[in-house]
DNA sequence: AATGAATGAGACTTCATTCAT
DNA sequence: TATGAATGAAGTCTCATTCAT
């Protein structure tokens, strides 16, 4: 059997560029992309800061990956929610995406705030601009096919998506979200209950 | 001897203090708090950098005043449109402060920006929690207010309040926002009126 | 009657000088050379900063100039009880020029730490000499003529001299002195005892 | 894949911080503590400026290191000839003691006088304090065990001990001491001989 | 003579990035 | 490919000194 190089290459390649990923990751959920520094990233995965330059061209590319990556999972959560593989009504749709959301932001408050809220780099400023638009795309589809079934009332669609990430942020993530992590569950619960029922108010015919 | 040592001296001192904070502010207008460096600030105002050290102790106080001095004119104007002298209904009230706030984000939006979605120095986030939490306030009293004259729906107070600023800073101020200059001042019409519906709906009876 | 304005200024003059000097040595005496700034100076005799340079033309010289005020009284007080007005025997001025020297340090440590121990320029440096060397000078004398009346042994009165500078400064000053002001006045007594009691070993016949 | 990496690593790693902290040093032995700054010592062992922060945490702490490598062998030095491998009288040890202590103050001037009597940063103070206890320590136990033997007369040796740093201090480096490098070898020895002397006189019995 | 605002050199420190091994 | 020491630009802050009023 020949040796294969390639393939060995490109596999430990990948698992290198993951596992540097994932350490980037896992600094920006304890620090903020504040913390992020290269130096640290290399420390966290144990090799050296060169090796970091070989799989990430600039800091700022690994920024920005970090956030791909950290983003891309929550928006697919409440992709799921908003758009389940059995057919469900659309006001429980939308009420199970809020909830969806609210969930993973209130669990992972440092990694959520470091994705919505807090800003390093102009170059990630581009991601979170994806990252927001995601979310305010998923809304805004539920949205228009709830107008059109009749379930909500008809509106502006781009507004009232980015009013929604915009309720969501504010109230779970920024500075007059939760921050607190000793809030009771109960507390939590009645919190998300309320965003659910203002959105019901402005969306729901 | 010195003539009127004192008035002069005292004049001097605020427009050196006002000249610097309003090139902090030039700055921060055109790169956002990410670019507010105490060189910048001693250049744009063509000073030397000790100078600027005479007039704001560090540069985190500098960011502090700077944010102050951009959000206090910013929160009275909506604070005036939300409480006016001559009587109104809340729901005027409303719309107005919306209307207020829509305005003048659109017409800064850097600077708003900077204001309401960039952080960067820990202290700054005082200054912004400060900031959020003034807009917030004067929604809460205004829709207590209008709860209690029947004008507005039963509801958490708090929590409409976060959502209302976070749908404004989204609608008009972040990455969604109308970040276009160009965009025509009819547009810029219809997303403030439908923002109002959005916010309408989910807080008037 | 003239107006005398030569007299007037001049007299002007050395009490601004005198002010400032005091201004300086009660900073020198309260935080030590290390506190003393032109500007803290100024602040304390409540004169801007370019007015010191009109009465010393650099800091360093300044610093030379609180040195001597400083130390001048201290040496008196020490030259007056080796050399009182009334005859003593060469042992009991001995004595009584320790417990001098002693009583002083305890009570003025951080000024008498100041000036015998805690540099900064490098011009200080000259006048801490000629201060340590004033009380060399006044020890050489003293034991000089107590070798000659037979009261101390035959010795060289320069190492004598400094060694009692060395051990005075070691004791009563330095890090391992007194440090703590707390230190009950039995024990200082016993303290400056025994510091009498090593001399006297080391000289008295 | 590099060869031993540890190995070479640590080696390099050593002669780097060796080459900085002799670099250091001889910017203390010939312009002192106040003469030392990261700049003079980047330029001093040929780097730049950050890659001393790669083996010295902060400038105080390379300041102590300079300390604690300087002192160590001096205290080391005295220790020995205070406490000899081989028996010998109290008496004879004493002299051995001062004799050292002299020997390598003369030689390092500069840096002796740096050690024992420039302070600069409150930490190297702290570092100061340790030296000069260190001495102390070894003159009191030293004493103590002449008193138990009765070749030294009874005292306090706490007072002793610091009489003795002070001694020496003054004697052999501060500024009475043989300041000029052109004294003789002659003179020296006097000057030691007679320091021994006094020594002698205040302490043996 | 007095003022005191302004200067600007100089010190510390951080960290993205490079490059010889 | 991996290493990680070295770089050096950039930024904050201090304070002795000057000079126009």
């Amino acid at each position: 059997m020949s040796y294969r190089p390639t393939d060995k290459t490109e596999a430990r390649k990948k698992s290198q560029h993951a596992l540097l990923l994932s350490s980037a990751m896992k600094i920006v959920s304890m620090r903020g992309f504040q913390g992020l520094t290269i130096i640290a990233v290399a420390e966290e995965a144990d090799v050296a800061t060169g090796t970091v330059y070989k799989y990430f061209e600039s800091k700022a590319l690994l920024c920005a990956e970090v956030f791909r990556q950290g983003s891309e999972k929550e928006i697919h959560q409440v992709q799921q929610a908003a758009f389940p593989d059995a057919p469900q009504s659309c006001k429980s749709r939308l009420t199970h995406a809020i909830h969806t959301f609210a969930e993973r932001a209130i669990a992972g408050h440092k990694l959520a705030y470091a994705l919505i809220g807090e800003p390093v780099d102009p170059l990630i400023e581009i991601e979170r601009l994806i990252y927001r638009q995601s979310y305010a795309d998923i809304f805004d589809t539920l949205i228009a096919e709830g107008i059109e079934t009749g379930e909500f009332l008809p509106q502006d669609t781009r507004v009232t998506a980015a009013a929604l990430v915009g309720t969501l942020s504010e109230t779970l993530i920024g500075p007059l979200g939760p921050t607190t992590p000793s809030t009771t569950k109960e507390k939590q619960l009645e919190l998300v209950r309320n965003i659910q029922i203002f959105c019901s108010r402005a969306i729901v015919a």
